[in-house]
Order: C-alpha cells, then sequence, then structure tokens
DNA sequence: ACCTGTGAATACATTCACAGCT
DNA sequence: AGCTGTGAATGTATTCACAGGT
C-alpha cells in the first residue's frame, strides 16, 4: 500500500497543522473586512482580536506559512489576502454539487457563503422526481441516476450531502465512485469511505448536545446529586453573576423514549 | 478572582476533557442505534467502529465518565445510553430558540434531529414583521420585539442564531441580555459575548474552504511548485483517478468585491 | 520603539500495552 | 480466554518569552 496504511491519516499534508489550517479561513474573513475597509495594514494583535484568537498562536499559525510579515510594522493586509487565500486553495473556482434537495439542501443553495469565495454550486441532485427539473436558487435540480455524468462533466471533486441520514452512505459511495474525494456531510451519520478521501461533518445536533452538557454544569449539578446516590466530589461553587437562572426544577421529562 | 479571569476559559468544567464531550454524543448516537435493535451489551471494539473512533480512544473516554463497563464483556446498551444522556443532559428538556427563519433557519425548524432528543424548539424569532404569525414546521413564528420576554418565559438558555452576518452580534447581546448562556452560532461572525457564555459556531464556508486546502493537496502541488520558487519537498505521490481538473489559472477573482 | 518569528515550556489528546477483573 | 480500565509513552497544540529585524 502505497498511500498510507490506516482509516484516517489525518490528512496532514505538509508542514501545516490541522488546527492552523482550521483557523486559516477565519483569519481570511477578518483581513477581507479590514480590505474592505481599505486598511492597509495590520498588526497580529489587532487580526488576532477580530478573529478571536490570541496573537502568539496567529503569529505561530502564519509562521507556518512563511514569513509574510514586517518587524516593527505588521501585516501587509492585500498580501495577506492573497497568500492565504492561495494556500487555501481559493484562487481557483471549485465546483460543488449538494445531493439532498430538502429544506437544508435548499437553504445550502441560497447560502450567499458558498459562491462568494472560490465555491460554485455546479449542481443540485435529488433522488425525488418531482423535484426534477425545479429550479433551487437558480439552479435546477437533476435527478439522482445522472449523478455520475454531473461529476465527471464538471470535474466537481467537492460533494455535499444534504440528504436523509439513511441515503447519506449510499449517496457517498456514488459520489466517490464517480471522483469526488471531499465530502461535506450535514447527514446524522458516521460515513466510511477510502483512503484518500477527506470527510468533514456538519453536525446540529451534536452541537446542541455539546451545548447542553456545558449549560447542565452551569447550574444544576447539585440538583443532580440530590436524585442520584452517585456521589460526585462537588465541584467549585458555581457562583456565576450572569442571569442566575434559578434551579428550575419544574420540567418533569427524565428519559427520552 | 473566582469565577475565572481570561476571555474563553475553555469551560472544562471538571474532568472531563473537552475532545470526550465532543464524541459523546456520536457515542450516543451509535448506542442509539444498537438499543432499537434490542441489542444488549457491545464491545469496545464494535462500538468504537460503529461510531468511527478507535477502541483505546472510546475506552479513555468512558473511563472519565466511570468504569461502566463489565471486563469479559462489554458495555450493556441501555444502560450506557441512559448514563451518557445523564452526562450530556440530555435527560431533561432543553427549550431552544432559533433567530432568523430564513432558509437556514427554516431548514433547522424542520429538522426532525433537534427535537428528537431533548430539545424543544420553544420559539421561532424573526425581524421581518412579514414573517410574524406564519407558521414554520408548525410553530409560529414571533417577532423580535418580543425576544426579551420569549426567552424568559420559556426558561430558555440555548439559542441558535440563523440570521445574515450583520445581526448576529446584536441579536447575541439581546439572547445573552434575557439570560441565554449557549449559542448555537450560524452567521459567519465572530461572536464576543460575556465569560460564562458558551458560543458554538457552525460554519459552512469554513468547512468548504478546509476541504479545499487538502483537495488542493491531492492533485496540484506540482502545478503550484512550477509557478512559484518555493520548493517543497514534493508529496507523496498522488495517484488519485479523480478528475484531473488541470490548473485552472484563469479564475481571476481573489477578492469578493 | 515596535512587532514579527520562533525555540522552549507547558498543556492537552491520542495511542500503547498490560494489569486486573469476570 | 476475553475485555475493560488505566498508567506510561508518544504526538499535537498552545502559550511564553525573547532574539532579531525594521
Amino acid at each position: 500500500m502505497a498511500t498510507g496504511r490506516t482509516h484516517r491519516p489525518a490528512t496532514r499534508s505538509r508542514g501545516i497543522p490541522e488546527a492552523t489550517v482550521a483557523r486559516l479561513p477565519l483569519y481570511l474573513r477578518a483581513l477581507t473586512a479590514l480590505s474592505e475597509r481599505s486598511v492597509p495594514t495590520v498588526s497580529s494583535e489587532e487580526l488576532a482580536a477580530a478573529a478571536g484568537v490570541n496573537s502568539a498562536k496567529l503569529r505561530k499559525d502564519f509562521s507556518y506559512l512563511g514569513s509574510y510579515g514586517t518587524r516593527g510594522v505588521g501585516y501587509d493586509v492585500e498580501y495577506l489576502v492573497y497568500q492565504i487565500s492561495r494556500e487555501l486553495g481559493l484562487t481557483q473556482d471549485w465546483p460543488v454539487v449538494i445531493v439532498g434537495i430538502g429544506n437544508l439542501g435548499a437553504a445550502l443553495a441560497n447560502y450567499g457563503g458558498f459562491a462568494s469565495r472560490g465555491f460554485r454550486v455546479a449542481a443540485l441532485i435529488d433522488a425525488d422526481p418531482a423535484l426534477t427539473g425545479k429550479a433551487v436558487a437558480g439552479i435546477p435540480v437533476q435527478h439522482t441516476d445522472d449523478l455520475e455524468k454531473i461529476i465527471k462533466d464538471n470535474g466537481v471533486s467537492i460533494g455535499v450531502i444534504a440528504t436523509p441520514a439513511g441515503a447519506a452512505q449510499q449517496v457517498c459511495d456514488r459520489l466517490v465512485g464517480a471522483g469526488v474525494t471531499s465530502i461535506l456531510n450535514f447527514a446524522p451519520t458516521v460515513l466510511t469511505v477510502p483512503d484518500g478521501v477527506d470527510v468533514r461533518k456538519v453536525d446540529l445536533s451534536i452541537e446542541l448536545q455539546i451545548l447542553a452538557f456545558h449549560e447542565q454544569r452551569k447550574a444544576g449539578e447539585e440538583a443532580i446529586a440530590d436524585a442520584l446516590p452517585d456521589g460526585l466530589p462537588a465541584a467549585a461553587a458555581s457562583t456565576t453573576e450572569s442571569a442566575d437562572k434559578g434551579p428550575d426544577g419544574d420540567v418533569p421529562a427524565v428519559m427520552p423514549a
């Protein structure tokens, strides 16, 4: 096996750490805003504040790309915009297909952020024949039967899956079979893909559950300790001055089903 | 200072690492599927495969929750479902408001995954008076003017922002002012919140940009190396049969506007 | 005087590998 | 014999703090 042995090789291509790659779009957005206001240069401190990170991290991140700043001055906004865009591959145009044109798929098709920077919705695909031919966001919906042809004709390498969970793996397999090597998955399923294919997942209910976890911690630890004999070591007293939501123990439901 | 001093204290409440918390929903989903098929017990190996992680990581994750398995046997599915649900705070019902009922907000309102487990869409809020009173997913849209009242009347502590970027910070401030302490942000902006408030971000264009970065690496490194004197050590040969999209240097736009 | 770029230090996360219980 | 639970080892990310340019 030439290309690597394990299931998920972390795709850390060359020098740039994944964590850094994940922040580059943030920097780019902040820089674009500065560029629109014709700000010529920016310091790591200012840019970090705009991107919501700390400046040491930002400088370290940029150091992986090269030495694009000027000591004593800062970074040239336009130049950095270009360098980061290039690093992210946004100086070329990426045709994207969206599969599954339900509520979410339609929302994605309409989402301006797609088109605005390097990405172009090349096709919308759905399995429902009733949708075929109808236009969503000005783009006609095509039938799943033609998926492979659509991918190949448009040279698509990035696919977005917005189908129900049950259809996602099958759609994924067909996308990959047709040559797609990057997938953004909105369906709440774990997708299995061959080596060399990247999958990123966006999962609403996972995000909510993570928030619920922290929310529960903020107020309510005592109430649970009170109801269960599982003796937790009574975490640090809360003392948050925020809103003092009260114990709120009147919602009944303890089990989901 | 009792409550913590810096801008974002990582919210690592007690013992459980953030990375583990982020995986609990995955485990829970896999376990729920097993539960529906009436599978009584599962080994770390099997469950890990279903959740798309490796078994050592899964066992370590579970070890933070307690010793809920049986050596030589595995984990009791029902029991684990309950323990993880409880840990995530899903044994109670979380009323959620969605602010911004455009395409995306409507998609979220309709998304089944919200309702299915502990979360309940308590209200939909939008600034457009034309929407007020109309029902989306069976829930009437209310006007932003009443935001504070809605939050308080429903005891909402989790808010979802699906407004345009320009409105997001303002909406966020009002949510926080009314007592919301967890925010799921779909708007492409960095939100600033006071200490003690959690924000999670879901950003489509960031995800796509990360994919584009890796995509660019897979095929096309030579083309870039060819155009720039930046001597890369020529990463592992790609051998992807994908689509051979070519160097494609003709799209000009480096800037959006 | 100022701000970048980066080694060194620290913190966090994953993986290994095996002791210990069933 | 089999599988969990976990210390120890390794790998990755963040932060510190300051040398080195402008």
